[in-house]
RNA sequence: GGCGGCGUAGCCAAGUGGUCCAAGGCGACGGUUUGCAAAACCGUUAUUCGUCGGUUCGAAUCCGACCGCCGCCUCCA
């Protein structure tokens, strides 16, 4: 069975088939960086990167492009208003391409937490200059653009599919505007593609049309096709930029080169907080940081990278995902569970006894895989996918309790846990770290002294004693957990 | 106002005409284990898919109406 995607341009599931035999080159929207990472970019950002690994998986040699977006993107999408990054940075009192440092730094961190694989390609808007004013000038020859005092727009009402991407007519969006249209503009619906930028306006660049910067939209199409060629396959973006932000790609785009701009649209859906939409002002904005931290009164505790990763993959990329301190505490049980049990596995393979795995055992991982394959080639269905986890959970626990199983049969489990939960979901690890922090050495020799001592009460038989060293413990934060091998401990 | 989507158990969530008298996870409950716990493991947990009506031999799945929620059109991934 294939791949098929959800393409927003037919609306319908399309098998996927790269223009290219074995290659496949991706384009995904990536962030404005004026401000920390937040759930909302998690989502969209996690729900790309599986489909990245599993095209990978499959064994397409994928080049993954995801822009950073620096300059160009206004407050206000009439074209109207102020550049973010440049408003955010005159707050912080700090030049706009710092503030830009600072955030994309932030945000690399963040999706390193997330595991999600970085780009082939991370390219600046600020970096394309060159390029976005010889595509306002392609456009300008073609008779796609005009300019006026200083800007360019370009002219919607020469394209007669535009808004074929949305279901949008020009006609609609005239008479359902809501804002008041800039008098530069023939149309209310044309965009800018270059703006004359004030005296003030600190990013600004000289160009034919003397000083200005690129509108936000054209940053994409620019960078799209100098790295993946003027058809790209698939790109990605989140549903609220579908209109107008890709319309406007696909319109500068198709308009210059005369070609179909992208194959396969895919969109991922939003996300709310607690059942209402994520905004700062309703007090329900959780950065990554703030939920990696559990530093948000919305949260009871801090929630491990992975359990974020795990909650998105749990429902469907084209689904919107309500996060909830409940929510991200039920996928955190659900992922420590995957990861106690792959632990289980390595540690019984080191000393299971050898003699070939098990023929019944590989017939059900084999049919694990091709259900787990059948889930993903269905528009990358991560909730079925993540479920036949699960049933390798209960698989291995059958395994690791039977004495008999060889190292064999285990490491054919692991293998399998490795490529399904690691190399595609991307929540199984390779290596999981054991031992203590080293900033936790003194508080583990604590510990130990405090076991050693409930291990002579409990030989004793003074029970009284071992639970109260075990409850005073417990008020520190650490849980202590009593093993065949001995008694461990690990914070609450 | 225009366009689009959603409503499945206590919670999250898959399924979109029969193989579903509905995956999986969390939680809860019962059990194994334990001195007791914790952790782990096993088992149980929706005669029903927002409401009402229709199409069909057959619907959670298609159609209509209604109720509720959400998104885009205006900054957002």
């Amino acid at each position: 069975m294939a791949l098929k995607l959800h393409n927003s341009l037919t609306r319908t599931k399309d098998e996927f088939k790269p223009l290219e035999e074995g290659r496949v080159g991706i384009y995904v929207c990536g962030p404005t960086v004026y401000g920390h990472a937040h759930l909302g970019h998690a989502k969209s950002y996690v729900s790309f990167d599986v489909l990245v690994r599993y095209l990978r998986y499959l064994g397409y040699r994928v080049t993954y492009v995801q822009n950073i977006t620096d300059v160009g993107h206004l407050t206000d999408d009439a074209d109207e208003g102020e550049d973010k990054i440049a408003k955010a940075a005159a707050k912080e009192h700090v030049h706009p391409m710092a503030l830009a440092e600072l955030y994309t730094r932030s945000y690399f961190e963040d999706m390193d937490k997330l595991n999600c694989v970085r780009p082939d390609i991370s390219p600046r808007a600020s970096g394309h200059i060159i390029e976005q004013i010889e595509l306002v000038k392609t456009l300008l020859e073609k008779g796609y653009a005009y300019e006026v005092n200083g800007s360019v727009y370009f002219d919607v009402a020469k394209l007669k599919d535009y808004g074929k991407l949305s279901g949008r007519n020009i006609e609609e969006m005239v008479a359902g505007a809501r804002v008041e249209p800039s008098p530069d503009k023939r149309n209310p619906v044309d965009f800018a593609l270059w703006k004359k930028a004030e005296p003030n306006h600190i990013m600004q660049w000289p160009s034919p049309w003397g000083l200005g910067y690129p509108g936000w939209h054209l940053e994409c199409s620019v960078m799209a096709m100098k790295y993946l060629g003027k058809t790209i396959d698939i790109h990605g973006g989140g549903l609220e930029n579908q209109f107008p932000h890709h319309e406007c790609e696909i319109a500068q785009s198709e308009a210059a080169n005369g070609v179909p701009f992208v194959r396969f649209w895919l969109h991922n859906n939003m996300v709310t907080v607690d059942g209402q939409k994520m905004g700062k002002s309703l007090n329900n904005f959780i950065t990554l940081k703030q939920a990696f931290a559990g530093d948000h009164e919305r949260l009871n505790r801090y929630y491990e990278p992975l359990a974020v990763r795990q909650l998105i993959l749990n429902s469907h990329y084209r689904s919107p995902l309500d996060f909830s301190d409940a929510a991200l505490y039920a996928a955190s049980s659900g992922y420590q569970r995957i990861t106690e049990a792959v632990k289980a596995v390595r540690k019984h393979a080191k000393t299971a006894p050898s003699g070939g795995a098990d023929k019944d055992i590989l017939d059900q991982l084999d049919a694990a895989k091709a259900k787990f394959e059948e889930a993903m080639n269905d528009d990358l269905n991560t909730a079925v996918a993540l479920s036949v986890l699960f049933d390798l959970v209960r698989l291995a626990s059958k395994l690791t309790e039977d004495s008999g199983t060889t190292a064999e049969t285990l490491g054919a489990v692991d293998q399998l846990f490795t490529q399904l939960g690691g190399d595609v979901l991307g929540i199984v690890q390779n290596e999981y770290i054991e031992s203590v922090a080293a900033s936790d050495e003194a508080v583990d020799k604590l510990a130990q002294i405090l076991i050693a001592q409930r291990a002579e009460a409990r030989k004793a038989k003074n029970f009284a004693q071992a639970d109260a060293i075990r409850a005073r413990l417990d008020e520190a934060g650490i849980v202590l957990e009593d093993k065949p091998d001995g008694t461990q401990w690990r914070w609450k």
